[in-house]
DNA sequence: CGGGTTACCTGACGGC
DNA sequence: TGCCGTCAGGTAACCC
């Protein structure tokens, strides 16, 4: 489900009004711990008492930073963080963060591919899931040219399977990776590393844009996405591409052609994208 | 190592 | 109405 886009919208919705930073976490209550990974049992022990000083994402992680240590979450398809107050309890609500003044937040994920941990703050890169994360897709000092061509150098992958691998780019998923091989006009299928300077300039910026544009629409929503909030994202009426095989290329008109990618569906417009 | 496939889990949806 | 197959924004463990 989240990609960046929707992973930033969470993250702003955490800042400005969820749980803004200066409360503390009283207690955390783990209803299943059997998620992706398993929580850890210490976990609530480790984060009682501490006081949200802030939020940082890098790629669609999600890290709470406190006086002791972060809480480090990955939301995978269908992890979405709430608002609950008492008597809201749902199917899936797998861990309750109760904070100083009454307020429950609930993290729910019927598909169990997300997870949560802690991590010393400032060690973050020493946690398996973050140790070979490349560089945040929106953080131009170290998500650049120069990264890109020697990333991609010599690869012979579908430039749309390297988008997905996060070792290459963080925070891009299969909507905003096929979306941003249309803005760059480039085939999805394309071997990563045959294409040239110039090319992947554009990719870089598309990328760059798209999620962009992406985070002010509140992300997509196309099912299970939801703001901290409950409120709906709407980048996916803008979709250009995902999701609409068959359908007429919005600048060309001509039916948009589909194919699975690295094992993932993917849609492209064989004339615009070469 | 690079590239490709499959599994993990639940729910929604379309066809019959 | 109901059953069954297919598919879904995620990653990671396998295979060759």
């Amino acid at each position: 489900m989240p990609e960046l886009p929707e992973v930033e919208t969470i993250r702003r919705g955490f800042e400005s009004r969820l749980a803004p930073p200066g409360r503390r976490i009283l207690d955390v209550e783990l209803k299943r711990r059997d998620l992706r990974a398993p929580i850890p049992k210490n976990l609530p022990a480790r984060l009682r008492g501490a006081t949200i000083t802030g939020y940082r994402r890098w790629g669609k992680y999600l890290l709470w930073d406190t006086t002791r240590e972060s809480l480090l979450c990955h939301l995978g398809m269908t992890g979405t963080w709430r608002d609950a107050p008492a008597g809201d309890e749902r199917d899936h609500d797998h861990v309750y963060v109760h904070l100083e003044g009454g307020t429950r937040l609930a993290f729910r994920d019927p598909r169990r591919f997300g997870f949560l941990d802690v991590v010393a703050a400032g060690r973050e890169r020493e946690h398996a899931s973050l140790r070979d994360l490349g560089p945040d897709a929106l953080d131009k000092a170290s998500f650049h040219l120069a990264h890109l061509k020697s990333t991609l150098l010599g690869r012979k992958a579908p430039v749309k399977a390297l988008l997905l691998d996060q070792r290459v780019v963080a925070g891009v998923g299969n909507i905003y990776a096929a979306e941003a091989l249309f803005r760059a006009g480039i085939r999805p299928l394309t071997p990563a590393g045959r294409i040239g300077p110039r090319r992947l300039a554009a990719l870089l910026d598309a990328v760059r844009s798209v999620l962009a544009d992406a985070i002010e629409s509140g992300g997509s929503t196309l099912r299970d996405y939801r703001g901290t909030g409950g409120e709906l994202g709407s980048f996916q009426h803008r979709f250009e591409v995902y999701a609409r095989e068959g359908q007429p290329c919005t600048r060309c008109e001509r039916p948009l052609r589909g194919a699975i990618v690295g094992g993932r569906s993917t849609v492209w417009c064989s004339r615009c994208q070469r």
